[in-house]
RNA sequence: GGUCCCUUGGCGGAAUGGCAGACGCCGAGGAUUUAAAAUCCUUUGCCCCAAAGGCGUACGGGUUCGAGUCCCGUAGGGACCA
């Protein structure tokens, strides 16, 4: 090829990234071209990622997936005329390192930094078209103010309180958790044993946003399968409260909350949680004790272990009866830790007929088991052997209120919630399974919660002294003024959090206690969770400089909402819960504009390890088939022999796909073709020493390839492991263009080249606006090997196709670009227009079918009438061959596409 | 256990219901080279020496002139929830 484009004789020119990229990057910064700047009469758009923590691992390869694809978006958009905002930023308060500063007495803002800088690097490694003026640090004094502010808001409006409640104390990490941070009963992070402690918090109120959060979501919103997991997250349920009125005491009542009302006929007993304000007026003498004892130990389980439906329930009778609404019958009252107090009333009615848990409940305790509900058919069923859980119809009812056999479950609900309503003894009633935010943490490295609250002590006593008497009056907060923020971290010289749960601040004791006007006051010393600065960051990225508002209002006009997300799945629920959460509160107040912050949102695919093949061995030496191979659930990459009592682990070894054969699904040995192996990517993780560093690959093979890779490896949503030998694939196309670039230019456009260029640049500019860069890439790929081919390249096809390629290569692109004798980026060049003519071919070739079976290609005129397809495909020898002698039933002919002849 | 998603060559993956496997990787053969690397060309789903032909999108059914694509069932895998 290069023989063919008359350079032989010349010093040929290599391909040096490391040159071009570091030139174009210096370039780019300085003369600021990728400044968000908002021009009359042109369309905006907002494309954001996920920022990252920046940990001292620095960038994995993850990261550039979803990074390059929004670049390659935003680089898209400008090239169409549209003022892109496009921006970076870290959001770094949290736990690593503080634990670094516990450990090594650095303090963290000085890790953070360092680590930021390293990310800061390796992303403009990368070319990515950020505006890096803007970029924002959630620890930056700046930035505190207003999370703080924010904070305050939540807290005026009531959306921001304190509770003393239970809750996951992680004595090792020293602090307190959310549900969702708590796995198994250990943490999330350093999996430490974690034990529910009641302690006082400040909590959110997302619990009253719950409705909003929920039909928010909806269709104007263009979301993956994420929408659906939120909804599942909020849990809504639509269903009623029955009060049930306690035996013998005209002023207990208990209210317990179903979805399943049509079932109140079918109740053998009523459930109170071990956390019930009437458990003790509940429990009779009797049963005091074993009701005693029973609470006792519910207190220390998690709502998990206690909800978990694979075990089993207990429960103990309190010696009560309730009287059920709808029918008068007398049940027992039992209690039972099944039912957690904060969710739902904390009171459960038992309905075993018709519900599996309940079912399970009544037969360990020979409750009874009365059928309700029948199928349509109108049928008895044994219900004494399996509840029947699904709508149906009623069946035998014994009710206050006439109900016939045979009714459907959606009207008997009615008419029993109207029945109920009548009479004061219940009512319809929506419940979310979604539980209020836990937002304090006993921490270092966080926002400082801005509030205090009075000291009470006598005259004279300085809390700060030791030993000092005072007494700190929670109940009473006072929120710092505003024009008192940042509230900044005292300076400290030991992180550990200690054993008190105040957190590391309550040491600070100059800067927790102050006096004004004579008085003493004490700071709150928990600080804000890692989630708080991310609630909100895309909002600070309009307007990131401004000390004065939170953002002007100019710029919220400018550039909200978000037009495109990208982020992990991992941040599905909490991350996007909580920052809609604090989105709506802040529309409430009129902050914002949108009730919904996130137009478009795309979850980037994890990118795994390269794919290993491994082998198992037992204590003898013998190879084991990995069929009957199962993972050690004790320790994670240990493998025992199935059903093995022993538990002995296995010996790994990995195999060479040179041998090995494809059998059935899997791999087995060339050697002993009876053992299989396990063939699998994993997650890429230090332990398994299968993390690929970007730098390493951007030395090797150029980030221009890197972001290349990444785009070609598949669907941008897909999982998929990596290929060292794909990024040389990548890599070779660069070198190509490169050639094909720097070559000879010149010559007329022939009709074929003028056609592949035309649907090229078409193909290119619809993948990119699906988001289907792999097929971007490809196309480009074809239009390279032609452009290549050719004697001499014309210049306006390598213009084009420079300017297609720069989003995803933006480097080679620009360094093409002048040198064609261009003396402005390419980023800032139009987007090349395709006729629309050229993209159909007059003349196609069409698969000829007998019976559905390809006998042979015709080329035929797009719209070629069915009498010319006929005759054309008749004429063909091999059509011919399998149509004489039979007869012509039908004739399929869809022009441009196929041509079928059914004989029979 | 529930909900949702997925399953296409040796590998990553393409295919508005219309010629399955585009593009890339790996492999094979060749050119170039003193030799190698790099590069370029050819080839590359399976069966068959080859051709002709047949078989092929996890498996079993169905709808359709035609199914990787739509429907039902089964198996395997993944994510989330419990």
């Amino acid at each position: 090829m290069v023989a063919a484009l008359g350079m032989s004789e010349r010093e040929i020119e290599r391909y040096e990234p490391a040159t071009i990229e570091a030139k174009w990057q210096k370039y780019w910064e300085e003369n600021r071209t990728f400044a968000a700047v908002r021009r009359p009469g042109h369309p905006k758009a907002y494309i954001l990622d996920m920022f990252p923590y920046p940990s001292g691992a620095g960038l994995h390869v993850g990261h550039p997936e979803g990074y390059t694809a929004t670049d390659i978006m935003a680089r898209f958009r400008r090239m169409n005329g549209y003022d892109v905002l496009h921006p970076m930023g870290w959001d770094a308060f949290g736990l690593p390192a503080e634990q670094y500063a516990i450990q090594t007495g650095t303090h963290p803002r000085v890790t953070t930094l360092k680590n930021i800088d390293t990310f800061r690097r390796q992303l403009k490694a990368l070319g990515f078209s950020y505006d890096w003026d803007r970029e924002v640090d959630t620890t930056d004094a700046g930035y505190v103010k207003w999370t703080q502010w924010i904070f305050l808001q939540l807290f005026k409006k009531g959306l921001a309180f304190q509770d003393e409640i239970p809750v996951n104390w992680c004595a090792e990490l020293g602090t307190v958790l959310a549900n969702e941070e708590v796995i198994d009963g250990k943490s999330e992070r350093g999996g430490y044993p974690v034990k529910r402690v009641p302690l006082r918090q400040w909590m959110l109120r997302i619990t009253s946003y719950a409705d909003r959060l929920d039909s928010e979501l909806d269709a104007s919103l263009d979301w993956p399968e994420t929408r659906e997991k939120q909804r599942h997250w909020i849990g809504r349920s639509e269903g009623a409260e029955a009060t049930f009125a306690v035996d013998g005491d005209p002023s207990a009542k208990i209210t317990v909350f179903t979805t399943r009302v049509d079932t109140l006929p079918g109740v053998s007993y009523v459930v109170v949680a071990p956390e019930h304000p009437l458990l003790d007026a509940l429990t009779t003498a009797a049963q005091k004790s074993a009701v005693d004892a029973y609470v006792q130990v519910a207190r220390n389980k998690s709502d998990r272990d206690r909800t978990d439906a694979s075990k089993e329930k207990s429960g103990v009778p309190t010696g009560s009866f309730a009287i059920n609404p709808i029918n008068g019958d007398k049940v027992p009252v039992w209690v039972a830790d099944y039912v957690i107090g904060t969710y739902g009333t904390g009171a459960v009615m038992g309905v075993p007929a018709h519900d599996d848990r309940d079912h399970a409940f009544a037969r360990k305790y020979g409750l009874p088991i009365t059928q309700v509900v029948s199928p349509v058919d109108g049928s008895a069923i044994d219900v004494a052997a399996a509840a029947f859980t699904d709508d149906g119809v009623a069946f035998r009812l014994r009710t206050h209120v006439a109900i016939a056999d045979g009714v459907a479950t959606a009207d008997v609900k009615k008419a029993i919630v109207g029945y109920l309503a009548e009479n004061s003894a219940g009512k319809a009633r929506i419940t979310y399974r979604l539980r209020d935010w836990v937002f304090s943490r006993q921490r270092y490295w966080g926002e400082p919660i801005p509030v205090y609250f009075p000291v009470d002590a006598a005259p004279g006593v300085d809390p700060r002294a030791d030993g000092a008497i005072f007494e700190v009056r929670f109940d009473q907060p006072i929120a710092v003024d505003e024009s008192e923020l940042p509230l900044k971290l005292p300076e400290l010289d030991d992180f550990k959090p200690g054993d008190d749960p105040a957190g590391p601040l309550a040491r600070a004791k100059d800067w927790r206690f102050f006096q004004k006007d004579g008085k003493w006051f004490a700071r709150e010393t928990n600080t804000m969770p890692q989630w708080a600065g991310s609630c909100w960051y895309y909002l600070r990225f309009i307007d990131p400089k401004n000390e004065t508002e939170i953002f002007s209002q100019e710029a919220y006009d400018s550039w909200m909402p978000v037009d495109l997300y990208v982020g992990g799945s991992e941040h599905a629920v909490l991350h996007l819960l909580y920052a809609r959460f604090w989105h709506k509160a802040l529309f409430d107040i009129g902050v914002v504009k949108h009730r919904e912050p996130f137009i478009k949102l795309v979850h980037q695919g994890m990118i795994l390890g390269e794919m290993e093949h491994l082998g198992f061995k037992d204590s003898q030496g013998n190879f084991v088939s990995s069929d009957l191979v199962v993972e050690n659930a004790e320790q994670s990459d240990t493998y025992i022999k199935q059903g093995d009592p022993e538990k002995a682990l296995l010996a790994v070894v990995k195999f060479d796909i040179e041998n090995l054969e494809k059998k059935g699904q899997g791999f087995v040995l060339k050697s002993n073709p009876e053992i299989r192996v396990l063939s699998q990517s994993q997650k890429m993780s230090k332990s398994r020493g299968n993390v690929i560093n970007p730098d390493d690959i951007i030395k090797k093979y150029g980030a221009d390839a890197l972001r290349g890779y990444e785009m070609f490896m598949g669907p941008l949503e897909a999982v998929k492991p990596w290929q060292t030998n794909g990024v040389e694939g990548v890599r070779r196309f660069l070198d190509r263009v490169f050639v094909v670039g720097t070559g000879t230019i010149g010559g007329d456009l022939d009709d074929e080249t003028k056609r592949l260029l035309h649907k090229t640049i078409a193909k290119v500019g619809q993948d990119i606006e699906a988001m289907r860069f792999n097929t971007a890439i490809s196309a480009m790929m074809i239009l390279v090997k032609h452009l290549g081919a050719l004697p001499a390249v014309p210049k306006a096809s390598i213009e084009s196709f420079a300017q297609i390629l720069s989003p995803f290569a933006p480097h080679l692109a620009e360094e093409i670009w002048e040198r064609l004798g261009h003396k402005t980026s390419i980023a800032l060049s139009s987007w090349p227009t395709h006729d629309p003519a050229l993209l159909v071919d007059a003349e196609v070739e069409i698969a000829v079918q007998v019976n559905g079976k390809v006998r042979a290609a015709v080329k035929l005129a797009r719209d070629a009438s069915e009498d010319t397809a006929k005759e054309k495909g008749l004429a063909e020898a091999k059509v011919a061959e399998f149509v004489t002698g039979k007869t012509i039933k039908k004739v399929v002919y869809v022009p441009g596409r196929i041509l079928n002849f059914i004989v029979a």
